[in-house]
DNA sequence: ATCGGCTCGCGCAA
DNA sequence: TGCGCGAAGCCGAT
């Protein structure tokens, strides 16, 4: 557990009232060891537990989605904190003032928070720290989001060959269900701003870009998240191993967004799935995806400050594309073509038009979606702009290790070379006659035009 | 439908 | 120092 936990100032616990849990990324009320610690150390000191959430609507490069689907999960982690005698505490405020002022107002003995593995919210966490150290209280980061913690693993690795036995190793030591104790002390009254009874009235206050307000697919929360793992389980999982990359027939667990805002966590997608009756090549191929994949992402945007630039990439790759900047390019679309899926592509529109649509996008046309660009803008540089504001913007789980991961994959991060192309370089190409071979891509744009005309009608 | 060659560097065996 | 092998590929040959 020790490596779990990082203390971010030296204060020693203080004599206060109250141990506050301070929710950011792991927005969940259970399998939640961040929680678990706060709760345990009020426990011990027979003090109570107050869950602190700061909404921040200036969080950069988001919609009223995701700020809709945010809500939606306060409010299961409302009643759940409830049920284990927790005090929730949301206020509209910049999150790192907020918890300073509810540390002082509560008179706090020790502050819990769950870890980051990106670099906003790692100094966020410490500005944090230096606040709270000014009035003796302690701040904890607990690394709640990963199986294996990332500091198990201690520095980058090259790829998932290298990360994957090491985690193979470690599994059975933290691959374990969480438990969920309560809070022994009542909880105090205090001040909680913000009305998640009424979730449209809240919305309609904040300061955030109304481009986009709902996902035709996604709501958020704890019982969705946990809904959707079981529909994936019973019905979809059985498939997985031979139908995951076949965008015609989605297979995949579509819960990258429970993920990223922390409303899944890793344990209970990977035992659930352990237990499921389905044959050993299907659970092991979506355990391949959630252990090995998702904590390579993790692994590489805690390690690598890199984690959003061509210099992220290992030095072939950085290389090739350099040589391959001023090759010709047959069409070149500006941001707000490919923003607005108006592409020569019917199929990279159709996936552009899902992720408008969805917040999400089909694992293996990400890729394509990703690699294509490459192929449409003057430089690589510029492609990674592109491609990265298209998807903090509009993904669900953009902003997400996996997501950075997975963007800088298409331009070699992870991979290996691949035989020399025109742009590409010896970066893995993917084209449009490769999609055809691989899959009925009529299909797949028949079920995106479906969505959007079930949606343009609602 | 399946196979080989393309290409590079890590990790482990030696 | 050598060798095996790797996220989602491509193309052409069988």
């Amino acid at each position: 557990m020790d490596e779990r936990i990082t203390r971010l100032n030296e204060r020693p616990v203080a004599p206060g009232q109250a141990v506050v849990y301070w929710m950011q990324r792991s927005q969940r009320s259970s399998s939640n060891l961040a929680l678990n610690e706060a709760v345990e150390r009020a426990n011990e000191l027979r003090q109570p537990v107050v869950c602190y959430f700061g909404l921040d609507d200036s969080y950069p490069q988001t919609t009223a989605r995701d700020y809709r689907f945010v809500l939606e999960g306060l409010q299961d982690v409302a009643q759940g904190l409830r049920e284990r005698n927790v005090r929730l505490v949301v206020r509209r405020e910049q999150t790192v003032q907020g918890i300073a002022r509810l540390a002082g107002e509560l008179k706090a003995s020790l502050i819990v928070t769950d870890e980051s593995h990106l670099r906003l919210g790692r100094r966020r966490r410490k500005q944090a720290a230096l606040l709270l150290e000014d009035f003796d209280i302690p701040l904890w980061s607990v690394d709640n989001d990963v199986v294996v913690p990332v500091r198990v693993i201690g520095r980058e690795q090259y790829a998932a060959r290298t990360i994957r036995p090491r985690l193979h190793r470690l599994r059975d030591q933290y691959l374990h269900p969480i438990p969920n104790p309560s809070a022994v002390a009542a909880p105090p009254q205090v001040e909680s701003a913000v009305d998640l009874k009424n979730l449209d009235g809240t919305l309609a206050v904040l300061q955030v870009d109304r481009r986009l307000e709902r996902s035709a697919l996604y709501v958020g929360g704890e019982r969705a998240a946990q809904q959707t793992l079981e529909r994936f389980v019973t019905e979809l999982l059985v498939r997985y191993h031979t139908h995951r990359n076949d965008a015609s027939v989605d297979v995949t667990s579509n819960l990258s967004p429970y993920f990223h805002f922390g409303h899944m966590d890793p344990w209970t997608a990977a035992l659930t799935v352990g237990r499921a009756d389905v044959p050993r090549e299907a659970k092991e191929s979506f355990l391949e995806e959630l252990l090995v994949r998702r904590e390579l992402a993790s692994n590489f945007t805690f390690y690598n400050e890199q984690y959003d630039t061509l210099a992220g990439l290992p030095e072939w790759a950085r290389a090739t594309l350099q040589e391959h900047a001023s090759d010709e390019r047959e069409q070149v679309y500006t941001l707000t073509e490919l923003a607005e899926a108006r592409t020569g592509d019917d199929l990279w529109n159709a996936s552009q038009q899902e992720l408008l649509l969805t917040g999400s996008m089909h694992g293996w046309v990400r890729m394509y979606w990703g690699k294509r660009i490459l192929e449409w803008t003057r430089t690589p540089a510029t492609a990674l702009s592109h491609t990265l504001h298209l998807n903090n913007l509009y993904a669900l789980d953009g902003r997400d290790p996996v997501s950075f991961a997975n963007i800088l994959w298409c331009y070699g991060k992870h991979d290996r070379p691949w035989p020399r192309r025109p742009i590409f370089g010896t970066v893995r190409s993917m084209t449009r006659s490769g999609a055809n071979r691989k899959f009925d891509v009529a299909r797949y744009i028949g079920r995106i035009d479906a969505l959007k005309e079930v949606n343009s009608q609602a």
